[in-house]
RNA sequence: CGGGGCGUAGCGCAGACCGGUAGCGCACUCGCUUGGGGUGCGAGUGGUCGUGGGUUCAAAUCCCGCCGCCCCGACCA
């Protein structure tokens, strides 16, 4: 492929609106352009990467016995209506009214959309297990997309369904699915990790996320260097912490005045205390019934598990006049001494305090040298928020370390929640009608190349692995007085696209510079240069892009070398 | 949605406080030059200054509204 012939629209400066690097260097070496916030045109090169992308995770999921199929990216809303997400989803489904005045969705995934094929299509046991995939786009109102194709409104995914007999065929299929992912991410060449997951909007009853290491990853990972245990700092479950070391002995608790200080930092700045000093009260309404919640001030509540100790299924914050009619003082002064009608549940961490600042339920006035056990008693202690570095691992109790990830995969064990909804059923072999058990499985295609991007380049740019990069060989056609590099690059082209390696040729009327700054930015894994100068030496120039070595050899040795090195 | 920042040529920016009819670098076109790490010189092309209104003899510049984009935060009492 001639570089002259496609649009390939490099950029010397960084454009002002990408912070971070893959968004960067993907402007940059002219792989994408944005065309409003969160969406983007793929250009010839990045389209390149996504089909490469795609072709991997087709492979992986075809060799895993998944079936590709595709699904209409617009769906009625009655199917959403169906299983209660038409308003769960809330405002990050992109809605659309046809002529008729009929509602409609854009996709932002397909649960409904499949178990109403499977529910019409699929009656007999005999037609289980079944998997189906398909690559596509999808469609979410982000509050706040950013970092180019990292969190986009409109991006590639690809989604499957399992459709199992029993939960033990659903264990397996989403074992399958599992397994795939690990090939496929590995085969892409990316550092990550599957770690345990929560399983959010999509429900359901187990899942794992496949980060991809990096720092500037949105999603927090707990992980244990010593037992291999890894799990989203939302899901990592912690235990009781270690009783506390006597190191100071309770005072007699005092009410102090805390004029106007409402917020964690105002008061332990007024007051002179670590924020780890402070218990804070949240007061929250579940299902209706008021609860109040108490967690260390350097704490963040993990509503998901809030939500599970309190046996809620609808949970929310208290709006300031309930808080103020039960605490009897306005919001930010809320405490757990003196709220007797009211259910208290703490967080662990909140039993080892001693000497704590708590609310006094008063304008204006909070607690001082407040003891649990002693001046107030939750009616529960239990695991109420998000894992911390330093945190004991669940699972071996040496100390947890929480990095940043990319979560580039997901795979969910539905279970019933939507066949149950939606009556997909099946008829076992005792002719009796049962529930299909489901599982589901995502792959952000665009964000699985921005995490490549983050983890593989360096000063100069993009370093791609093979196994995605848009070209194999990026030939550089160097200055030409005599024909000779001329002749020499389309024989080698010939030779080299003849044996299946993918050659970009620049043979655009640049500079020597100009064009070893583009390839360097575009990242192709290898390059090749002729010049005239080596010619007259009979030898062209092999460079490896990731460790800059440069081989000199003949134009013939070229193909076989490439072969050689590409197959590794 | 809350906070902050920004919208001036394809890209990166200056001009704005102090109103006088728009500029720099890169890119692009043409000519010469150069030809192994973003050559040099010259001549050009390209902008309703995001948008609507207001103030003024005069608005990129001052005032008000709206739109868009970027960053941070989002029930944390």
């Amino acid at each position: 492929m001639r570089q002259s012939r496609l649009l390939i629209p490099t950029l010397r400066d960084d454009p002002g609106e990408a912070e971070i690097v893959s968004h960067r260097l993907m402007l940059r070496a002219g792989l994408i352009r944005k065309v409003a916030a969160g969406i983007y045109t793929y250009l010839p090169l990045g389209l390149r990467i996504i089909r490469k992308v795609e072709q991997i995770v087709r492979e992986e999921l075809n060799k895993s016995g998944a079936q590709e199929v595709l699904m209409p990216i617009v769906s009625p809303a009655e199917l959403w209506q169906e299983t209660g997400r038409w308003d769960f989803y809330g405002k990050e489904l992109f809605r659309l009214k046809d002529r008729h005045e009929r509602d409609f969705c854009l996709g932002p995934t397909h649960e409904e959309v499949i178990t109403d094929l499977v529910r019409r299509e699929v009656r007999s046991y005999r037609q289980l297990p079944a998997n189906f995939y398909q690559i596509q786009t999808k469609f979410r109102d982000e509050i706040r997309p950013r970092f180019g194709l990292m969190r986009g409104r409109e991006f590639i995914m690809k989604d499957a369904y399992s459709f199992d007999v029993d939960e033990a065929g659903a264990t397996e299929s989403y074992r399958k699915m599992y397994d795939a992912y690990v090939s496929i991410f590995t085969r892409c060449g990316l550092n990550f990790r599957p770690v345990e997951a929560d399983t959010g909007l999509i429900g359901g009853t187990s899942s794992h996320e496949f980060m991809v290491l990096a720092d500037i990853g949105e999603e927090g990972i707990a992980v244990c260097d010593a037992c291999n245990y890894a799990a989203n700092v939302e899901r990592a479950e912690l235990n009781a912490g270690p009783p506390p070391a006597a190191s100071e002995s309770a005072r007699v608790k005092q009410l102090v005045s805390t004029p106007g200080h409402k917020t964690v930092e105002d008061v332990t700045a007024f007051l002179n205390l670590p924020a780890a000093k402070l218990v804070k009260t949240l007061i929250y309404l579940a299902d209706g019934k008021a609860v109040a919640v108490l967690l260390r001030g350097d704490h963040a509540v993990n509503e998901i598990k809030l939500k599970k100790v309190l046996g809620a299924t609808e949970l929310v914050m208290a709006d300031p006049a309930t808080v103020e009619k039960l605490t009897g003082a306005p919001v930010g002064f809320a405490g757990p001494i003196g709220l007797s009608d009211t259910r208290i549940v703490a967080d662990f961490e909140v039993k080892n305090l001693v000497n704590a600042v708590v609310g006094g339920n008063a304008a204006d006035r909070h607690w001082v040298d407040a003891s649990p056990g002693r001046d107030f008693n939750p009616d529960q202690y239990a695991d109420l928020r998000n894992a911390l570095t330093g945190d004991q691992c669940p699972r071996c109790s040496q100390p947890l370390r929480v990095v940043r990830g990319i979560e580039v995969g997901h795979v969910f064990k539905l279970g019933t929640k939507y066949s149950e909804k939606m009556k997909a059923t099946y008829l076992d072999q005792q002719g009796q009608e049962k529930t299909i058990f489901m599982g589901c499985y995502g792959i952000g295609i665009g964000r699985t190349a921005a995490a490549s991007i983050e983890q593989n380049h360096d000063a100069k740019g993009i370093i791609w692995p093979v196994s995605i990069a848009p070209f194999h060989v990026h030939m550089l056609a160097l200055a030409d007085k005599s024909g000779k590099v001329q002749a020499t690059v389309t024989e080698l082209e010939e030779q080299l696209e003849q044996a299946g390696v993918e050659v970009l040729v620049d043979d655009r009327d640049e500079r020597p510079g100009v064009k070893f700054n583009d390839a360097d930015l575009i990242g192709i894994p290898y390059h090749i240069v002729i010049g005239e100068k080596g010619l007259a030496q009979g030898q062209v120039e092999l460079k490896e892009r990731r460790t800059g070595t440069v081989t000199k050899l003949a134009p013939s040795e070229v193909v076989p070398r490439l072969k050689k090195l590409l197959i590794q």
